[in-house]
DNA sequence: ACCTGAACACCGTTCAAGT
DNA sequence: ACCTGAACACCGTTCAAGT
């Protein structure tokens, strides 16, 4: 007679999957689909994949790399087809630039740590040739178009970040309501401008928001100074 | 003869203040200065004030509300004169947001805190009404001014958070090497756009960069139609 | 009301030892 | 090279009990 329970309990569940970096990662994006980057922890990633913390030390060096790697996973969801449409330019930027923020939006933590850990994987490295080439397309290029994909990305990663507490958090609304206190009853003595202006602080749907945002942020690309043309060689090379 | 022990451990050092609202954030300052946000914990804190953790909470919901309650006191250092000097308004609302910056910029893990809890107390209030103040002697009133104080301080703010990785973190250069080498050696066929710009995305001082995105926002707010102006009622209504 | 000890339920990361 | 158990050094927050 064989010794029945020892392989029968290897049998009863399908077999241990060998660990993979691609495998890893897929695990990490399914977890924090369910119970959001929070729970995606070294300690319960591993659980997950039925393994002790110390295995995931030999494919990411940190929790900040394994995050790096489930949110350029997760940009590959970014919709890149405006880059070759037809249509004026500037739609087309803001179309990719809001598919962006859509993507993000649901995972604002995530967005938090692409302003600390800059992204530097593929789905990440498409998207900056993306906005870069309808960028282009409508006449803007070199340093300009450099420093302004900059700077459209970081808003668009900012605008994704701060939707954290008003959705996510369990204290959402209580904590916007205090904000929003806070501000219209300001007194007039003490901040008279404050006072003043506090209603308009709060018009607008995060849309049109965002809309008025993407204006101003192109209108300024388009008539600020090139960034080499308003600067001083000499001051370029001294600081 | 009394019982010398008791008495005496009692006077060897100072009487344990009593613990406040004010005493706290004060300690919890102190604390971040010397040894970082990252050190201001619960238990940190209660150990520095010679307490258990559970009577912070006593004054404090959780600890997002001590860092919040720490960033109002940071802010209190903002040089704000600019709102009262005479000279160009432009210039004095960056020299404003460019105190406001180096404020935070010893301390970045705050700064990212501040995108997710709107800050609310008394020297954030300040700033706030300092900045429309000097957006007003420029002509910037209404909802453009209330739209461009929130866009401005988003930026700052984030210009500040963003500067966690380079200063802070152990690899910080290691990490920036890695992502400027990373978008350096992008492939030139998959990322034809990418390549021919990619020396340009790391031109400028962070003080170039910071000049121009100042000038590029400002030209913004002032060019971009009106947030009402720009939309229709019915789209106001509906969103 | 304010304060506390102790507990509950977690973390990231390292290291020596195995295969 | 890859994988692991066990340990080290921490966390936030709650709760019952005290003053």
């Amino acid at each position: 007679m064989t010794a029945p329970t020892a392989p029968r309990s290897r049998r009863e569940r399908p077999a241990k999957p060998a660990l993979s970096r691609a495998g890893i990662v897929a695990t990490s994006v399914a977890l924090m689909k369910s119970e959001g980057l929070e729970r995606l922890t070294m300690r319960r990633l591993a659980q997950e994949l039925d393994t002790g913390p110390a295995s995931l030390y030999v494919y990411f060096r940190n929790t900040a790399e394994l995050h790096a790697a489930v949110l350029d996973e997760l940009l590959g969801e970014v919709d890149l087809t405006p880059v070759t449409d037809d249509g004026p330019w500037r739609e087309r930027l803001i179309d990719i630039l809001t598919s962006y923020i859509q993507v993000l939006y649901e995972h604002p933590s995530l967005a938090r740590s692409a302003l600390v850990a800059r992204p530097r994987g593929e789905h990440y490295l498409a998207l900056l040739e993306g906005l870069l080439a309808v960028l282009k397309s409508g006449g803007v290029k070199g340093e300009r178009a450099a420093w302004g994909v900059d700077l459209l990305l970081q808003f668009a990663t900012t605008a994704a970040a701060e939707h954290g507490t008003r959705h996510q958090a369990p204290d959402a609304q209580e904590e916007w309501a205090a904000f929003t206190q806070a501000l219209r009853s300001a007194s007039p003595e003490r901040y008279p401008n404050l006072a003043a202006t506090s209603d308009d602080l709060f018009t607008g749907s995060p849309r049109e928001r965002r809309t008025w945002i993407f204006q101003v942020l192109l209108n300024g690309i388009l008539t600020a100074p090139a960034p080499a043309a308003g600067m001083s060689s000499t001051l370029r090379a001294s600081v």
